[in-house]
DNA sequence: TTGATTTCCATCTAAACCCATGGGATATAG
DNA sequence: CTATATCCCATGGGTTTAGATGGAAATCAA
């Protein structure tokens, strides 16, 4: 497994939808292409997907390649495998970092998102997610929530020794 | 099972939020980095979390890749993979220790665990944990306060063989 | 040619870096 | 065995650099 992203961040965006991606993300999506070398800018994949999604979700080169690998795999024809080819394929772009670190969001995708003035960058295993911070705080209040709702001393480390169950 | 954490101490932290890593700390934090060699400084792993939690926790960067892996390997999608990568890669921040053994605490983190000028290191098993000396206590007596509706002579060690239950 | 996109510069600030000090523990010389 | 030197550690302060952000100029496309 390559290098993953980690942390969070708030950053503006501006008129003409130029946001920083956090400077620790790109040392990653650097890592993560194989065409990069010192001096060049790294590209990456943005994954906006179907309707109901409020958030982006940001591939490096390398993750998108396995992802696409793993569809590949499947049946052709299968609705599986439709499924996911409409979202990886379809509902993506592919962009690179400019010089001054950032990335251009298109009117279509801080539409889709809800984003306008700031986003909210958070890392997610090998993946990370950008958000409108408004949609981000409604999402995590769920998940403090769900955190209250256990014993105090709750260590959320128990939650790999459920391991496989899938909840 | 790498080299754990062993003691606690307090330090000072100044204006610009740096704050010594106890000594003994960062023999272990060397020995957990894999790209550490003499001379150079060993990075760690801080996890803040969600809202509730009231301290921070310091991995070394292998017990930090174990944990990655192991939520990795949770299905995707998953709850507790959602809220496990949410936390841990998220809510979570590489640092490196600098050349006089400090590392920085952001204002926002500082902010988060309530520290001002002080902050209380204790060694837990293979992770540290960073606490506002106040809360630390709160959490110590509490501790204390269960101990003391034990049996006279009960012994500690007896949780060991209630093991596997969790409880 | 006009709105949109990309490239290039400029600025501000927060974070990283470098240097300095005092104290305590330990080692060593006499 | 005791005075002094040495080393490690905790802590403080200034300087430099990198990162985030805004705006203007140049390029492109409809």
């Amino acid at each position: 497994m390559a290098r993953r992203f980690r942390g969070e961040s708030t950053h503006k965006v501006d008129a003409k939808g130029r946001v920083s991606i956090p400077a620790p993300f790109r040392r990653v999506l650097e890592e993560g292409d194989p065409d990069w070398t010192e001096g060049l800018f790294p590209n990456l994949i943005l994954v906006y997907g179907n309707k109901g999604r409020n958030f982006i979700e940001g591939y490096t080169v390398d993750a998108m390649d396995e992802v696409d690998d793993r569809i590949g795999a499947l049946p052709r024809g299968s609705k599986s495998r439709r499924l996911l080819e409409r979202m990886f394929s379809g509902q993506s772009i592919q962009v690179q970092v400019d010089p001054t670190g950032r990335l251009v969001l298109s009117p279509k995708l801080r539409d889709k998102i809800g984003v306008t003035n700031e986003a909210f960058f958070i890392a997610s295993g090998d993946t990370f997610q950008i958000w409108e911070p408004s949609a981000y705080d409604v999402n995590a209040a769920a998940m403090d929530e769900w955190f209250d709702e256990q014993e105090d001393d709750f260590d959320p480390l128990v939650l790999l020794d459920m391991a496989s169950t899938g909840e």
